[in-house]
DNA sequence: ACATTGTTCAAACGGCTGTTTGAAACGGAT
DNA sequence: ATCCGTTTCAAACAGCCGTTTGAACAATGT
């Protein structure tokens, strides 16, 4: 039972570093110590290889530190937020780093039919999660589309730091890197309760 | 002096729905209709004539809907914020149904040598003149480091809808597609003021 | 002891890739 | 018409890729 897990973690470090189509076989193989009929007989596939490291890392990302509890203060919806904001921050950044955020940006800009089983079984709990969130902020005002509107909002603010990394850092100073988590996530929690506590705009002068 | 245009044109399509590796010089050549060889006669390369359809594509990609001029009303920064908003989600709602905007996330996503030329002529002048406009409408209030999180904030707002669409989809409804791009476009600009002109706030609870 | 099952391995198999080659076709200048 | 530089083309090349094969090996149950 240990070169599934070998070629798994060898996997997941050739994949991020190379991408699906360059991160050959032969060198995850090599790399984990075994055979090349290894990834054949123990995944059917390299795809099926490349699903099962994809959720493997997504999970591990997300067990290495969970996701908050939110039922300690379940009369303070904006407080919730913030907790939320500034663990997925943290989560978004330090991930940026390491291998798991290089291959999930991989993913996001070529999507395989990986995607799928991820969204659904990795992503969809925490989108939910933050939904419940926001509706209960904006006090139930909000209706499907207006809930959806500030979830991907506050996604985007978050997801830019990695999504667009290879671009902000070619933009000249200042840069935010990993130990700027909570001031990001401060401003971004900042602007999120912000947006869900202003009444509907008149034009602004 | 056809053929480079051709297979310019044919690579820009076939990098976009298939990236830099699944996109073969063969089916980019077929769909222009010239010989296999004409990549390496006309650009020496397939990485060459990759960096070659790069630079075209942002190119004719601000030029197809330049910036708007904001001159017109320079007494009204927050007027001038949505006008560069809506222009903004605009190009990239619309850049995410054509091919240019699914090679610029690609390239986001696997940087190649490619991207420090296009940060600096195409996305620093747009970026600046964001920064620009947001320490106008906060009346001067930010210092750099300020005005670089609400510009970042601005711009992943948009930017997910592109870079992260292939997850969005997959999230059940409601969905966003280049027609909201008016809605999602008030939006962020009603965040984006609410979070300017909302004064600093007291630490969560 | 044997047979069975699950696992590992070296070697080879097709197939697709980017690239090269050398000849053929073209087009303007002499 | 002849020449010469440029451009096109069919064909082949060399290499790497994922995958398969069939034999060796280890572990387990009978």
């Amino acid at each position: 039972m240990s070169t599934r897990e070998d070629i798994l973690n060898a996997a997941l470090g050739v994949f991020a570093e190379h991408g699906f189509e360059r991160g050959t076989v032969r060198d995850i193989c090599e790399q984990a110590g075994v055979n090349v009929a290894s990834v054949n007989y123990h995944f059917c596939d390299k795809a099926s290889l490349y699903t099962e490291v994809l959720q493997h890392a997504y999970r591990s990302a997300g067990t290495r530190e969970p996701m908050p509890v939110l039922d300690a203060a379940p009369d303070d919806p904006c407080g919730q937020l913030r907790l939320w904001i500034h663990w997925y921050v943290r989560r978004v950044l330090a991930s940026g780093e390491t291998t798991v955020g290089r291959l999930m940006a991989r993913e996001m800009a070529n999507p395989s039919p990986a995607l799928d089983a991820l969204a659904s079984r990795a992503v969809q709990p925490v989108f939910d999660e933050l939904g419940r969130i926001v509706l209960a902020a904006s006090h139930g005002r909000l209706d499907a589309r207006g809930v959806r509107l500030h979830s991907t909002s506050i996604i985007g603010q978050c997801l830019v730091y990695r999504s667009g990394a290879a671009m902000l850092e070619r933009l000249g100073p200042p840069h935010f890197g990993p130990e700027d988590a909570d001031a990001i996530a401060t401003h971004v929690a900042d602007t999120a309760i912000a947006a869900l506590t202003t009444p509907n705009e008149a034009p602004a002068s």
